[in-house]
DNA sequence: GGTGTTTGCCTAAATTTCAGATACTTATGA
DNA sequence: TCATAAGTATCTGAAATTTAGGCAAACACC
């Protein structure tokens, strides 16, 4: 079933968000926004953290689908903040209310993404174990996303996360680092 | 009701439009434009036909009551033409084919309904029965419509009708013409 | 503490959408 | 020219969705 009410639910949401906080959207709002009984809105939503969450996860999803390839750190770290950026109002809303586990959830999915990606092209044709490969995923994506986080809790003030530069190239060294000692081994 | 599945057709009708004739696009063409099941479509609309008479209907309509008051014949010229172009393409493809009646009819409408609007001002005051204020109505939007149906039919090359200037100019006197003669039985 | 608002939930009814089947007309091509 | 494919317009009956209206509890504000 093609179910308009649904988007048009998360479109009046996303377009009061801009608007407002969301402490201060009321489920109310969003039904008369769109002119639909308060009861639609139950039927296809928990509540407003659920609704958010479908969003918020619909819109990872996407921009993770629209990056099938990443063939450098920074073009990841990009797709990363992108979503943040994407939702920056939403962000600064959200960011300390209700659904921030879930919010740093998916930034954190999205840097494992990214990473996994372009781990996938450093690591091509080297004779490195599965296990090596998961620590290098683990250890530069961790890194990526605490920059992220520091750049959300500082207010997004800068236009992308600081150091980005410096810690992607001292990233890129370690699948190298990585191989070298497999061949040791 | 909200009903944003009859919608969702609309906008998928004029979509398909502007890509291709009337003559071409079939009732699947639009229910797979909107991902939506066959019969969903005949619940809201008898056929294609009737689809677009709702739709040049609505934005008769609109256009009307977003000009509620015309002081200028220019102004309401302007009006009854923003119509045929903000319906361009639909009208490209409709005016010689099923709806041509139903198209000049409503065409006739806005005339009708900006002329109107602007004899208001134009009689305002003026001890003059209702009777000449009609045939000035007629009059007037007769050979406003006039210009706009040669236009149509030569193709909307020009960006507006031609002669539009000077026939405003020449039904600008008619008004005063009447009020005279009224005076002077 | 009183007042008004919002929430989350309920039921029952009405509306809308669906899949599947049918008879009919119109193109299209072998 | 026949058939066969595609589109139209309808009809069922079932399933999904939306609605109105009401209720108790939580909440916000004065």
């Amino acid at each position: 079933m093609a179910n308009f009410t649904k988007k048009a639910i998360k479109e009046s949401f996303v377009k009061l968000l801009n608007e407002k906080p969301l402490s201060k959207i009321s489920v109310k709002d969003i039904v008369e926004e769109c002119g639909i009984n308060r009861n639609s809105f139950y039927y296809h939503f928990q509540d407003i953290p659920a609704l958010l969450e479908e969003i918020i996860t619909e819109q990872a999803e996407e921009l993770i689908n629209s990056y099938p390839e990443i063939d450098s750190l920074e073009k990841g770290m990009e797709v990363a903040t992108d979503f943040a950026i994407k939702n920056k109002m939403a962000v600064y809303h959200i960011y300390n209310s209700v659904n921030r586990d879930m919010y740093e959830q998916y930034t954190m999915r999205l840097c494992r993404h990214v990473v996994t990606r372009y781990l996938e092209v450093a690591f091509k044709d080297a004779d490195v174990s599965q296990d090596d490969k998961d620590v290098a995923i683990r250890l530069i994506s961790s890194s990526l996303f605490g920059l992220i986080y520091d750049w959300l809790n500082s207010g997004m003030n800068e236009e992308r996360p600081a150091d980005i530069k410096r810690v992607c190239e001292l990233c890129k060294g370690i699948p190298e680092l990585i191989i070298e000692r497999s061949h040791n081994n």
